[in-house]
RNA sequence: GGUCGAGUGGCCGAGUGGCUAGGCAGAGCUCUGCAAAAGCUCCUACAGCGGUUCGAAUCCGCUCUCGACCUCCA
């Protein structure tokens, strides 16, 4: 019997059975990236993580909608209320439309968690597409007085709010205390309370990024497009919202007044929040200096890297871990999750060019087969408490041995019979490659094999060996390679 | 200062009361034209101090160390 999927959440702080609002569709939130620069690798781990759990939902079977926003309204560079937005001042620094670097950007993230083999999401909605509907609900919390206009700004009343529900509920803050410790920042003064926080921000005149409202010409405040983006695809009450610790407060504390505000209900069911990526310790960020972009990752031109590590590798080695653990980032971390990554891979290789080959007169092994069947369930076991990769990972490496030991002879067919090996097979496939979506990455450049066929040519050529030469020339042309015996030498073209 | 979390063998990293996690590194053996791969075996740890318990890495208390959030941040 294995237990029932069950998930941590972050707003209960225990692990849950899953049980989704309206089965068997599931509705996931997931905080993406603003689009102001390059995605570094500890962003990249939050999507693998969750890239994970949209995977093992879609193996259990459920219809999940998953949605994952992009940020690209500007939002303000730091805590005083300068004006100044990130893309309107990348914008101005490059030299571009804000919307450009908003694309450019964009493109770049999703050629990374494309290289990081993540799934696209089912929906990938903008902030700028939803100001619309962000109006909307600023104009519904108004209404139910959670929300007050100030010099053109319209700001969530805290105060009002926590009479009636709890802010601070997710992050364990508590307001008093919250209050208690507040620093002073500009633009308080149109607050009626220093934890109020805009929802509708007046844009000044440098602002860049702005839309006409019923409050003056301004932009709508961060942490509500996710309140609207999420009520507008997965309803207003959904299943699960995800993101980095880090977003826990302020931001989804937010997200969860906002919502609450508007509609009265309950907007997630269940929080799920993954840990930082650290580097020696400490929290992989851009304002530290010390955050990898995947680029410099494949290449190895990091100052802190002393050699180039693949994007399957580093997936793997971040799947090596639990997602709600932190995760020391370093070359030997990294150089021994390569060894294991390829480990698994040649076992990958070998198990889909196996077929079950009947052996007369070998009598099954039972304990092979228990086994097997052990570890089969083991992965689901694994899986199913918190997706936890790591131990998953590790029964997987107890599958390979099999793997290889049927490969190597050590073990017989006939041991584990037709049952057994399908087991072992489909076990082995689906959870690599179809849950933790580790993909074999073949890193010959085939021009580099040609190069190393036109030797054995040239060779075969010298020795007079003719069979050989026209053997090589004809399986070469087979593939739509043509040589070509030149006075200068040997040399390949594409067969016209 | 407030809130929360973490400290596991040479390294990384699972594990929440009794049962071999796993990977990397290291040692030995088998196989082997060479080399490799693979298989088998070994190395069996839980920051410190106390407590609960028949039994604790796992629960409780204290101490030490580290980190995250409290401001934009995955």
């Amino acid at each position: 019997m294995i237990p029932k999927l069950r998930l941590f959440n972050s707003l209960t702080k225990q692990k849950e059975e899953f049980v989704p609002i309206n089965p068997p569709y599931v509705g996931m939130y997931v905080c993406g990236p603003t689009v102001y620069n390059d995605v570094h690798l500890g962003n990249v781990r939050t999507f693998i993580s969750f890239d994970i759990i949209y995977r093992y939902l879609l193996h259990l079977g459920y219809k999940v909608r998953y949605v994952r926003n992009i940020t690209d309204v500007g939002h303000l560079t730091g805590d005083t209320d300068d004006g100044e937005d990130k893309i309107g001042k990348r914008a101005k620094l490059m030299n571009l439309e804000p919307m450009e670097v908003v694309q450019k950007y964009t493109n770049g993230f999703h050629q990374v968690m494309d290289i990081f083999n993540a799934l696209p999401p089912s929906i990938e909605p903008t902030a700028t597409g939803h100001i619309l509907e962000q109006i909307e609900m600023i104009k519904t919390i108004i209404d139910h007085g959670y929300a007050y206009e100030s010099k053109g700004s319209v700001y969530f009343d805290i105060g009002k709010f926590n009479e009636k529900y709890q802010y601070g509920k997710l992050s364990g803050r508590v307001v008093d205390d919250l209050m208690a410790n507040t620093r002073e920042l500009d633009g308080q003064d149109e607050k009626r309370n220093p934890l109020d926080f805009a929802i509708w921000k007046n844009a000044s005149s440098e602002h860049i990024m702005r839309w006409n409202s019923p409050w003056g010409i301004g932009f709508p405040g961060w942490h509500l497009e996710c309140s609207v983006m999420s009520t507008k695809y997965l309803g207003e009450s959904f299943d699960i919202h995800g993101g980095g610790m880090d977003l826990k407060f302020p931001h989804h504390e937010c997200e969860i007044a906002q919502s609450v505000g508007a509609s009265g209900k309950e907007p997630v069911k269940y929080w799920l929040h993954t840990n930082m990526l650290t580097v020696n310790g400490q929290k992989m960020s851009k304002s530290l200096g010390n955050s990898f972009l995947p680029s410099e990752l494949i290449t190895g031109t990091h100052e802190l890297l002393d050699r180039p590590y693949s994007p399957m590798t580093v997936r793997f080695f971040m799947l090596q871990s639990h997602y709600a653990s932190t995760l020391d980032f370093s070359n030997e971390a990294l150089s021994a999750a390569n060894k294991g990554y390829k480990k698994l891979m040649n076992g990958l290789k070998l198990i889909k060019e196996m077929s079950f080959v009947p052996e007369e007169g070998v009598a099954q092994n039972q304990q092979a087969v228990d086994q097997i069947n052990g570890l089969a369930d083991n992965c689901y076991r694994a899986m199913n408490d918190d997706f936890n990769t790591a131990l998953t990972i590790g029964h997987l490496f107890n599958l390979l041995k099999k793997i290889n030991s049927l490969q190597t002879g050590g073990l017989k067919y006939g041991e584990i019979g037709q049952e057994g090996f399908d087991k072992l097979k489909s076990t082995y496939l689906s959870f690599v490659e179809e849950i933790l979506g580790l993909k074999e990455e073949l890193i010959v450049e085939p021009k580099n094999l040609i190069g190393i066929l036109l030797t054995l040519y040239k060779e075969a050529k010298e020795a007079k060996n003719y069979d050989k030469v026209d053997e090589i020339r004809s399986l070469l042309k087979n593939e739509g390679i043509t040589l070509k015996d030149m006075k200068q030498g040997i040399d390949w073209a594409y067969e016209e």
